[in-house]
DNA sequence: TTGAATGCAAAGGATTTGCATAGAG
DNA sequence: CTCTATGCAAATCCTTTGCATTCAA
């Protein structure tokens, strides 16, 4: 099974409705290897021609972010956008010149930082956010 | 001399006016430990019963982050965030319990990361951001 | 005097809400 | 049939812009 179906499957099972919009939101998700804003998604329907409303995407990306299939994720933006929740640990390569946004996986590398802070500030770490700005290989030529 | 004078001074030295709003807006960030979005500020002068419009305070953050006096920052929130440029490398501690944010500084940690993904995914590395998530030693008890 | 800073109103862009209707299960 | 999802318009929130006026140097 893919992992969009599994995804729907998995909502289905939960007693949540499918409707085209929330299918092929999850696919736009599935499918993009970078994080997406409301806007993306709406290009993305748009282009396979699927009418959707700006409104029921913010409304499936919030019911999503709900039932823990995606998360939000900010950068020095105005807008928000959103990622599938990682099994693994991801973080951000945002090039400064062209915008691309790349994903690296990085999941023990941290654990020695954050232990750090846990004792130093006494403040019980959950999660982290780590971003990476500079240069991609592409624009470097 | 203390750091907000210092500032001031470095501002005028390089030909820059000094407004009662800027020189204001520059105490708020010295004499705050957490970084700053616009309302907090115009709350901060309007405490201080400096009367100054929105827009103002707008312009003056521009401003100031174009002076690479501060910095923006954006967290999972609506609204940016400015901090104090730092001279050392800052990281933020986000309480998802109260809101509150402190900071950690770590100067060296993610060298070896940061390297890592240079030679892995040739990205050149300029900058990064980090944040941690979670409670806060007050919210623990 | 002169260009930069200010205030106000209005515009902008991203996101949310109210409400009536359509559609999934 | 029932409750959730949808579309549309309007509202909100944060931020920016245009323009005439004030003010620092």
């Amino acid at each position: 099974m893919s992992s969009d179906e599994h995804i729907i499957e998995g909502l289905k099972a939960s007693g949540q409705r499918m409707t085209l919009a929330r299918r092929e939101i999850i696919r736009a998700f599935t499918h993009s290897s970078s994080p997406l804003s409301a806007v993306a998604i709406l290009e993305i329907l748009r282009k396979k021609e699927i009418l959707t409303n700006k409104t029921t995407v913010y409304r499936e990306l919030k019911f999503l972010a709900t039932q823990k299939i995606v998360r939000v994720i900010q950068f020095d933006e105005r807008n928000r956008r959103y990622e599938l929740s990682p099994g693994e640990h991801r973080h951000h390569l945002i090039c400064t010149n062209c915008k691309r946004i790349d994903d690296v996986i990085l999941n023990h590398d941290l654990d020695e930082v954050e232990a750090r802070v846990q004792t130093q500030k006494r403040f019980k770490v959950e999660r982290h956010a780590l971003e990476f700005y500079g240069v991609c290989e592409m624009c470097q030529e």
